[in-house]
DNA sequence: ATATACAATGGGGGTTTCCCTACTTCGCAA
DNA sequence: TTGCGAAGTAGGGAAACCCCCATTGTATAT
């Protein structure tokens, strides 16, 4: 059975050397190239082909997040896991929207990394569970935040349906057209939209609208 | 030690019984009540001091997705662990955003379970393998889609900047004076923006900026 | 039963803003 | 040097926005 290419990319030398001991003692991988900054990592992928990745976040030059993006968009099926000393969460979501397929900490277990490049290797992902609590944590900070938005005015049903419309990019005219009402009535309306939302024309109207996720993209 | 109180929510009888059977399999936990549908454990959290909450997703009359809403709003400590019997991510993010401290298959392992409580029990969170994954292909997805669309048309530097105050509300005199150009030079920017978006007033441009991401709430 | 409140509808008339067409200038590259 | 595109300017018509007003229906309070 061929082995699992994996390439390392960390500005540390030593950490290399320890995590290549470590990840050959796992029988079934190879570990065929290392790299100490994404540009040198963009010009190894050129002339090797790799399984998995382990990328490191925090590097000189070029880091791990753009590193990581440049190189999927040149080879998209690239496979990279991404390696990070502490939680560091200002580039965990900058990574996962890259495209990377894990995501763990240095200091994990031998184990977890074994079961991380056979699920990975396999097509699936792998995050360690100091990630997946932090990501949550963030849904649920994202959660309380629109709670406390959610002071919003309340709308009559036609200024729900005018707002929608306006948010579909409809003029007053239009507007008018498609309620079969009058465009004095839809300035009504909006104007009570205004007002509401203490905006004081359209655009900022929808602004408002975006922002406070009245209208679903 | 006082034991972890744990309330069960699932309209299946057999399952409630199996599940209860498994859980007071470990010491350290008790099932205190059980509900077989939203309404049932809305009444119920009057009377019950609960540690946790297993809340089944798919039920008649009120579903786990209003059901933990509706509980959180009222007691917004309250820890509940989504229950799914298979891998229906129409409910995910629901149930995410509702504010569920783990999320967990039906067809787990003890082991599992065991983990989910003590983790959730001491303020953290709990998600099987099989919900990570689905998330991170979420997230894939997510970034594919904005890839596609990338097929943006290029703007001027001063387009760009017009464009940016446009999206804060700015309107054309606003932005005239932010920039020192003349308003007209300013609509000539803007209709300059309608043509390569594609677009034919403020309001749609707007719309445009913010389904492609060009600016950042 | 009679106010009071407000959602929903619509009009007159006015000011402001938007947006299109047409023209000039400047710089840069073929 | 000529052509092209970015940047800037002008005038005029269309749309948006505002203030005042009026009518109808449906609640809720007195």
């Amino acid at each position: 059975m061929d082995k699992i290419r994996i390439i390392l990319v960390d500005d540390h030398k030593i950490f290399r050397d320890g995590f290549r001991m470590l990840l050959q003692s796992f029988s079934f991988v190879e570990v065929i190239a290392e790299a100490s900054n994404g540009n040198e990592f963009l010009d190894l992928i050129e002339d090797h082909q790799a399984d998995i990745i382990f990328m490191d976040i925090n590097m000189p030059q070029l880091d791990g997040v753009e590193a990581s993006q440049k190189a999927l968009e040149k080879y998209p099926d690239l496979k990279i896991i991404a390696l990070t000393t502490f939680l560091d969460d200002d580039y965990l979501e900058q990574m996962l929207m890259a495209g990377v397929e894990g995501y763990m900490l240095k200091s994990a277990e031998i184990e977890e990394f074994e079961k991380a490049i056979v699920k990975v290797y396999e097509g699936g992902n792998y995050f360690s569970d100091e990630i997946v609590s932090l990501l949550s944590d963030k849904l649920n900070m994202l959660r309380k935040k629109r709670k406390k938005k959610d002071d919003l005015p309340e709308f009559t049903d036609r200024e729900k349906e005018v707002l929608e419309l306006i948010c579909k990019g409809y003029g007053n005219k239009q507007i008018a057209e498609a309620t079969f009402l009058s465009i004095k009535t839809i300035e009504k309306h909006k104007s009570s939209l205004f007002q509401k939302t203490e905006t004081y024309n359209t655009v900022n109207l929808v602004i408002y609208a975006f922002k406070h996720q009245i209208i679903k993209f």
